[in-house]
DNA sequence: CACTGATCTTACGAATTAATAAAGATAAAG
DNA sequence: CTTTATCTTTATTAATTCGTAAGATCAGTG
């Protein structure tokens, strides 16, 4: 998943981060209202942590603000504060969950989960699309009934490919999606080619359509009509 | 998008162009606020990037001269200048965006897409003329429910087309709008032909009719009436 | 109706972009 | 520390697109 740290206490974000990214997660932070406001505009997540006491205002105007947009976020809020009142306005304006200072890293971790559960597929913990089924909680992901070996590269193109499924997805836009916004223009998208290989002749091989589709000097689409 | 990028450090203008026009977009670059003003009144732009500092003049001075001749166009601000009172003038004059060097490439692109967002439709994110669907934000199009299979020339073609549907569109222009700059007086503008002919062929194709009139000795127009 | 210039059509080659394979670098695991 | 797996780079081959050129056709004009 890709997710928004907004926490100006550099030693946790720094922490939230190490685990998150272990746990394979695409992480960036900012530590103030005003660049939260900015990222949320321009880019998309699926969900934010996000702490109530920033330095220039307050996390719980930055939810009432991506409710206003009706931006599609999970939502959890970090707070110091153990306010009966801060956890129920939190909640009240549509934060998912709520934690309290100091937390445990795994606490945070399964909350992500619960909200992926949510965002990902309804309910179920599979994601299906034809022939294709994942099983995002445990990286897992199959035609029919082969279960594809996937590295964790692979997997998660294919996983970007079906989450944006029927759109052209240019290559700087994988390099975004994939490798985060660490990536400068004078570097090459060329291992791209590489993985796109790897992950087509994996689906192939266990008797998958081809359904990457490539759209010349544009990039990739997942197709499916 | 048909953009113009201001902004006189080549190395940054000449990534620019090069990311953007992997993203599908036709950009031109000058480095002077007097080339600027030169481009912008004799051609349409979608949007400008422009840097506040140019080796003879400001950018800000550029925006307010374009507020002015009430062009409308979307503009973002680039700017090494950190200081509030740059970025709440840019914006109060009527920039749409403000970015602070160094940026990611990504950044200007997600503002482009919001920019392309506002002006391209109003709310819908589709543009349906008759039996024709666009659907800018895939780069795709369709007659009724056949997607049409075009390149990219071929595409911007046929957007170009219908943002000016019913008017009369000369080679010189079209050349202006999908090729920038790049042409000559002197070069002809026969292989314009080829593309006409290209989109006609593939709009026949899939059930369309020919909207594409042939004005004899002045140019094309997409006759809606 | 024939002439002229404009437009259409077709086919081909250069340039760009993508796919593939294989080697090298990096990171993870034993 | 060694081994293994994964990721990235590099080089080669394949595919696609763009624009050119040349001939055919069409519209306007005397």
């Amino acid at each position: 998943m890709k997710i928004l740290i907004i926490e100006d206490e550099k030693t946790l974000s720094d922490s939230i981060v190490d685990y998150l990214d272990g746990e394979g997660h695409l992480c960036e932070v900012v530590y103030t209202f005003e660049e939260a406001v900015e990222k949320i505009e321009l880019y998309q997540y699926d969900c934010i942590v996000v702490d109530i006491n920033l330095p220039d205002g307050s996390g719980l105007d930055l939810i009432r603000l991506i409710k206003k947009r009706s931006i599609t976020v999970g939502i959890i809020i970090v707070s110091a504060r153990n306010s009966l009142d801060n956890r129920i306005e939190g909640l009240e304006i549509g934060a998912d969950h709520y934690l309290t200072k100091p937390f445990h890293l795994s606490e945070l971790n399964a909350h992500l989960k619960s909200i992926h559960r949510r965002i990902s597929f309804n309910g179920s913990n599979e994601l299906v699309l034809n022939e294709i089924r994942l099983i995002p909680d445990e990286h897992r992901a199959f035609v029919l009934e082969n279960e594809l070996v996937l590295t964790k590269k692979e997997y998660e193109l294919l996983l970007f490919f079906i989450s944006n499924k029927n759109k052209i997805i240019t290559k700087a836009g994988l390099a975004e999606h994939l490798w985060g916004d660490h990536m400068d223009a004078a570097d090459s998208y060329d291992f791209i080619y590489t993985h796109i290989k790897n992950l087509r002749r994996e689906l192939l091989k266990k008797g998958c359509k081809d359904y990457i589709k490539t759209i010349y000097g544009l990039g990739y689409k997942f197709d499916l009509t």
